[in-house]
Order: C-alpha cells, then sequence, then structure tokens
DNA sequence: TATCGCTGATAAACCGATTTACAATCCAAA
DNA sequence: TTTGGATTGTAAATCGGTTTATCAGCGATA
C-alpha cells in the first residue's frame, strides 16, 4: 500500500521540502548549488531527495524560467548515413550542452517541413538546425524569420546573409570530380540528381558543369532527376540507356542515386570501370566493399555539426555579429569505379 | 516598435482572452472545442487568435494535465537503416496519435541507455519504445520496471511475461537460411555476430546452428563475434582465414557484418558465390545492387513499429491485460551469393 | 411573485518548478 | 543597549495553460 501509494504520484519540489522541513525555495537553491544555505539544511535536503528519490522535472522548470533547454533538428530524412550521423553528431553537441535534442523529419516534403518548424515554435525551443528540403527559400527558414526564432541551417543552402549556414563545399568537391574525370578522358557524362531545385544539387552541378567546360569545353553533360522516391530515377535512367545514350562515366550527386545506376550497368551487363566510370558524391559505408569499389565524394559530417552547434550556441547565449555562411572542404575518394574511358 | 513589442513576448491565453474580452478559462474552452460557449464568443476568441497568431504552449498544457503529449524512442543507433527507417515509422504513428516522437540513440552504450531512459522518465513521458543494447535484462529496461514507466520493448528481446514487446522472428527465419545453406551442400559456415550477448544475435545464432544441425548433424559452425565497433571483427576474420580455415559460407548475423566478410572475400580475390557464399541477415538497399547481390533477411520494420505503438498505445490509454510478445515474421531474399560450395 | 433548473461565464486553484521581495536572526560596532 | 549590516530562509508571485467551484442571468413553472 504505501509502496503503491509512493507510485501513484512523483515527489514533487514541494514533497522534498516537507520532507527535509524547509521551503521549497530552499530546495531549489539547493538543487541549483546556490551557496546562501546553511550546511546543515543542505544536508538535509539532499537526505530528502535521495529518500523520496526525486527528480526535478524539465520541463516545469522551464516554464518557469521562459526557455526551454531543447534544440530542435529538422532533418529530410533518417535512413540515409548521412542523416543518420548528422543526427548522432547534433545530439551528442547538444546533450554535452545540458540540452536535449528533439529531432524531426521532414520525409522530403517542404509541407511537412513548415509543420515540424511550426510545432518547433509552439515548443519554444532554444534553437533549431534546420537541414531544409529544398534550401533556404523554402517554408520551413521563412516560417523561421517570420517567428524570429534562432537558428542555423545546414547542408541544403546556398551562403547567404539571411541565415547562419554550414554545408559542405560541393562545388569544390564536384569541381575536383569534374577534373579527374575529364584528366582520364571522359568527354560525355551522365549526371543523377535527387531533388533538381535543392540547393546542393544546384551547388554540386554548376561546380561540376563549370570546372568540367573549363577543362573541356567540348565536355556533353546529360542530366537526369527525380524527386525523393528513386524509381522513377531508374525508370528515366534506363530509357536514357535504351535510347542508345552511351556515355563514359556517371556522376551521381547523391549516394542512392549510384545505387540506381550501379543496378542499370548490371542490367545491362556493363562492367564497372571497363565499360564506364562511377563517381557518387556522398560516400556510404557499401562504396568501399563493393564491386568494384564506388569512387565519392566524402562530407565532414561530424565536424558540420560541430560548427552548426557552435554557431547555434553563440545565437542562443545572444552573441551577436555577421551572419556566418561556412562552408566545409570534402575529400574526394577515388576508387576503383573510375577508369579511363573504354574505345 | 508595434512589431518589435509583439515579438517580444509571445501570446498567451490571456492577452488572446483580454483582446477578446473574455476570460481566459473561456479561450481555453473554445481551443478545445468545447460546446458551452455561446457561438458569438467562440467567434470572438478565433478572431483574436487570428490577429494575434497565437498557439498554446503544448507543454505549458501538458503541466496542468499531469500527461505529457510524448513518447520517447530509445535506440541503439540512428546510423543504419534499419533503426532509421524504424525512427521514421515511430515518429509518422506517434504524430498521428497527436504526440510528439523525442527520440534518442544509445550509441550501443548499456550506461548511455540509462541515463536516457532516466531523462525520459524526468520528463514524464507518456510512454517509451526501447530497443535495448542486449536484451530485456539491460539498465534500461531495468530502470523502467523500477519506476514502472509504461513501455514497450522492440527488436532486441526475448519473449518473456515482463514487458511486451515486438521481435523480428529471427530464430525462424535464420533456421531458413540454414536450411537453405545445408541444402546448397553446404557442411562449414563461418557466423559473424555483432555484441555477442545481444538478445538478436543469440536469437538468430540459435535458429540457425539447431535448424542446420537437425538438418546436417556433421556440420561444422564457426562463430566470430565483435562489440559495437567493427575493426576488432575484421581483424579476427582475417586472422581466421589467415591461418587456413576454409569455410564455404559465411552468415552474418548483421548488415554490417557482410561488409566485413565481403572486403575480405576481395582481400584475398575470393570470388562470391563461386569460392565463398555470403548471406546476411537484416537488409540494406545496397545488397541488391552489390556485385553479386547479396542474399538477406528482411526484417519488416514498419510492421513492427506499427505493432509496438498500437500495443504502447493500449497501455497509454489503460487498456490492461495479458503481457504480450509480438513475433513478426521475416521474408528470406535469395540472391546471387549463394551458391554450392566449391570443389 | 417566488422558486427551480439550466446555460454560460469566470475567479481562483493548480501543475512543478524559479525568483523576488521581505522578514528573521545573529554578530559586531557605536 | 541600540543600531546596522550581513546571512539565511520563506511567502508569494510567476510561467502558460487547465480545471473546478461558484455565480449571474434568464425563462419556465408553481
Amino acid at each position: 500500500m504505501a509502496r503503491r501509494a509512493t507510485q501513484e504520484r512523483r515527489p514533487s519540489i514541494h514533497d522534498v521540502a516537507s520532507h527535509a522541513g524547509v521551503s521549497a525555495a530552499t530546495v531549489s537553491k539547493v538543487m541549483q548549488g546556490v551557496a546562501t544555505v546553511k550546511p546543515e539544511n543542505v544536508r538535509r535536503v539532499f537526505h530528502a531527495v535521495e529518500t523520496l528519490g526525486y527528480r526535478a522535472d524539465p520541463l516545469a522548470s522551464d516554464l518557469r524560467r521562459a526557455r526551454r533547454r531543447i534544440i530542435g533538428a529538422v532533418l529530410p530524412e533518417f535512413e540515409s548515413e548521412f542523416f543518420g550521423s548528422m543526427v548522432t553528431e547534433l545530439e551528442r553537441l547538444a546533450e554535452l550542452r545540458g540540452y536535449t535534442l528533439v529531432a524531426a523529419s521532414s520525409r522530403e516534403s517542404q509541407e511537412r517541413e513548415r509543420e515540424i518548424i511550426q510545432r518547433m515554435h509552439d515548443w519554444r525551443v532554444a534553437g533549431v538546425v534546420l537541414a531544409p528540403v529544398r534550401d533556404e527559400t523554402g517554408p520551413g527558414a521563412m516560417l523561421m524569420t517570420e517567428h524570429e526564432m534562432t537558428g542555423v541551417l545546414i547542408d541544403r543552402v546556398r551562403a547567404g546573409d539571411t541565415f547562419d549556414s554550414v554545408a559542405a563545399d560541393g562545388a569544390r568537391a564536384s569541381a575536383e570530380v569534374a577534373e579527374a574525370l575529364v584528366e582520364a578522358g571522359h568527354r560525355h557524362v551522365l549526371v543523377l540528381g535527387l531533388g533538381e531545385r535543392a540547393a546542393t544539387i544546384r551547388t554540386r552541378f554548376d561546380g561540376f558543369r563549370d570546372a568540367a567546360m573549363a577543362r573541356a569545353p567540348d565536355i556533353r553533360i546529360d542530366e537526369i532527376y527525380c524527386e525523393s522516391d528513386l524509381e522513377p530515377l531508374r525508370t528515366s535512367v534506363s530509357a536514357y540507356f535504351d535510347r542508345g545514350e552511351r556515355p563514359t562515366a556517371v556522376f551521381s550527386l547523391f549516394a542512392r542515386g549510384a545505387l540506381v545506376a550501379l543496378s542499370e550497368f548490371r542490367r545491362r551487363g556493363w562492367h564497372c570501370p571497363d565499360d564506364i566510370s562511377l563517381v557518387s558524391f556522398d560516400d556510404a559505408e557499401w562504396m568501399q566493399v563493393a564491386w568494384p569499389s564506388i569512387a565519392a565524394v566524402v562530407q565532414p559530417v561530424a565536424r558540420m555539426a560541430e560548427e552548426a552547434m557552435d554557431i547555434l550556441f553563440d545565437r542562443i547565449e545572444g552573441r551577436e555579429g555577421e551572419t556566418v555562411a561556412r562552408l566545409e572542404p570534402c575529400t574526394f575518394q577515388i576508387r576503383e569505379s573510375v577508369g579511363p574511358p573504354a574505345r
């Protein structure tokens, strides 16, 4: 019975107070380590906390402080290695500062992105890390501006002075890819993209095209895009090859596109890289052990997460200053899937 | 100035009340759709809500209700496809019921698992979905019992009457794998596992061994395990082959183990399946297009998430009843990586 | 006209914490 | 002995909502 009763309701700060024979205010002070409490009372409070198993309700305390120790993270998906490790890192960094990360997936939908930002606003989160579905002009970012929420945009952004942002230097890395392919002799490349209008995709493509054209003005670059769902891309790529197009290399602007390319190669019995070369933007664990191993641009996920959180907490803690737009360097990992074009 | 002032503090229910010329209690009733409010006042409240852009603070309201509309999800990691889609599904299902999912990663650490459950308890979440690092005897589950938290265990659990649980039928699926390998003529199999004592790993292994021994009592089964980090596994597997062991097939009890196996095959120039066969428990997107494509056990992620949430909300809404232990069937997807043993 | 019942609105208490303003106590200096 | 200042503790207000108890107003009935 006694046991049951204690479980019915969790002990509150008042229960601790009466158990220790002091006021709730004193308990609050002890919990926060304020020095102006007699050692004797500190002892009694701790003892009461111990026996009752008291733990403060963080939401109740945040309510009074008018400041939630919560960081919201909004990402397009959780299924990929990139965003998976991103959320792991963000969580770690938030906890390091005594905050809790609440992550939500926009599932590549701008409408959902908007709803989630709205929810984060309702929750009065201290700050938001947003990886937009498309870019900094999307509904999520707009809503953040409207509500004057403090937040940092990551990944799918163009540098600008509207938002603090952190992104991988996709242009530079894609230029490296272009240089490598041109160097190897390729003059006809098929580029695959996810979300034709996504900022990352545009940046990567532009970086690739500009560098390629600069080195080989006669190069031919074809483009095929899909929106979130992979099947249409597979169909388009298949149709493309079916009508006799024979690029000597494929550059996928996103990791899963490389899967589509690989499977289309296989369906046709083409060997990579002898018949056709393949490069992927964004590395994945399987690419190292695939046969052949797939050349890929590796993004500095942990570094991006760190930068984003550093900037975010600068703003949360009131440090003003110029809008910052970080661009983190990637590394191009050349692997077996790249060779000279077939003759 | 006016604009600034409105941004300084968000409108509260009292602001709406005074703007509409009614009391806060009335506003609260209108927001909750209670019928005992004069149409005229309903109109005025809605108008005030509109002009002020009022949105209720869900945490403040949860505080008074003594019931948080929050579901906690604790998973060992976010980086894999399995847990990535699991969290996506859980989030969707929680939102469907008007709850918010707060996901946290235990990063394969039992200590962290404990801390996170403690935090969920501090938050007074309505329910928890826990995928334990090891199994239902770990610190997370223990703490849940201690605090009498309502929750469902998923994935890494043995059936029992302590917790409601949902898991894939790993024993049955692994038995199928065993039958297929024995059928193909294999009599020496290397099994790779992650977390030697994890419930899933044990279940899968036992299912495999029992079925294999039943069909081919002379079969030889070797085991190599690692804990969370993949490198030690790679080292052990490499050493195993180096000392001349030549199993004709490898069965990895987890997806990433198949990567390790594949890369070791490649280092040695072994061709799969001509020189050695490979099967993975847990499918991944890349396995379909790998060369050769990798046979794998596909887990019903969406179904598991649904079952878990159904059970969880039954408990949250007070429906008592027998402890349930769901076992969801998997499908064994045979692909090119399985063939007869080399002679 | 007095009473009853019903509708609709509100003041006040409450959830679990923090913070402010003030009071009580004690010691040292005048 | 009184006064002043430093310590230490607490009652009460507060955060943004919900819920309860009460009350005013009004038409119908006796």
